[in-house]
DNA sequence: TCTGCCATGTAAGTTGTTACATGATTAT
DNA sequence: ATAATCATGTAACAACTTACATGGCAGA
């Protein structure tokens, strides 16, 4: 459900080719929302018979065709009426925490290093989050209402990342 | 591949059957791994013609006889192996980002109310979280290993909860 | 009487993953 | 030479979701 919505709201942006929805969704949208092109294909598909977008063809010389899809006033209804809708928690689903879980079954030594690991693995993150702050919303208040919407969104990964960074901490020295 | 797994962590704490499998995942488990019974009974099956857990029929009067499963060497073998490999960051995948991130198509009140809202159901999960950790592990130290473990997983949900709280107070704030 | 619990299962549909396929252009 | 980029697609499979199905027993 949310994968149709999300590609509403990457083309609502700007329209653009699957190819270029396929890399937004490898990159900056894909922080929160991730699609491989296969499926992004398809589910453009389904969007455009459903008259929720259109395409068009773009021919190219030297490079292969394309096609351009951007959102109808219908897609952009429904968009609309989706966002308004109150929507549930998501739950957590993560594999470290069933190895944790079981982390008694095998030796401490091999915990404490994978959960180093892992906490290695979130620093890059956070500072790679950080570095986005610092290079596009460096200053808030000169951010346009989407540029600050999208940062907000950014915000909740620096804070996640950093809590999974102190998590990790935690483990450490409990063991 | 994880949900294997998750079984297999949970049938080695005690031997049950798949009803009361589906009930950890809809329980305590489930706080980290999400599983329907559907999904339970299927991977049951596929572990027990591998050999990695086998089931006692039990007879029972007044209800529906039921098949305890428990975990084998060789799918103990398994899980300390599987538990023994680096695993990978789970990316964040969050319909309510999706939305703020489209939060400028519709009215900033509406955003406003789904974040409050939002907040609200987080601030539950983690008072509820902290219940537990109240209830159960208020003396770590008394706890057996096995426990401590458990205890490590609940941490990480209460402090995800807390910061989501943030956040959303951070988003409230800011519009 | 009706709801919920116990206990397991089939079936169908939707998503998500992995592999394969094409073919010119540009950078190393 | 070789790999990567651009651009789209098919096919097969694996995982997950939702609905349907059974049937006795206990409690409100």
């Amino acid at each position: 459900m949310s994968l149709i919505h999300a590609i509403l709201v990457v083309l609502t942006e700007a329209p653009q080719s699957g190819y270029d929805l396929a890399k937004r969704f490898d990159g900056s949208v894909g922080f929160f929302w991730q699609a491989t092109h296969q499926q992004i294909y398809r589910e453009l598909n389904k969007l455009e018979s459903q008259g929720w977008i259109i395409s068009q063809p773009i021919v190219q010389s030297g490079r292969p065709d394309k096609k351009m899809f951007s959102v109808t006033d219908l897609g952009q209804q429904q968009l609309q009426d989706w966002i308004l809708q109150p929507c549930e928690l998501t739950a957590i689903k993560e594999e470290i925490l069933i190895k944790l879980y079981g982390g008694y079954l095998v030796s401490g030594e091999a915990i404490v290093k994978e959960i180093a690991h892992h906490q290695q693995l979130h620093r890059q993150k956070l500072a790679a989050f950080q570095q986005i702050e610092a290079k596009f919303f460096n200053d808030p208040a000169k951010c346009s209402k989407q540029a600050r919407f999208s940062y907000l969104t950014l915000r909740l990964g620096i804070r996640i990342e950093q809590e999974w960074v102190a998590w990790c901490e935690e483990v450490l020295q409990s063991i």
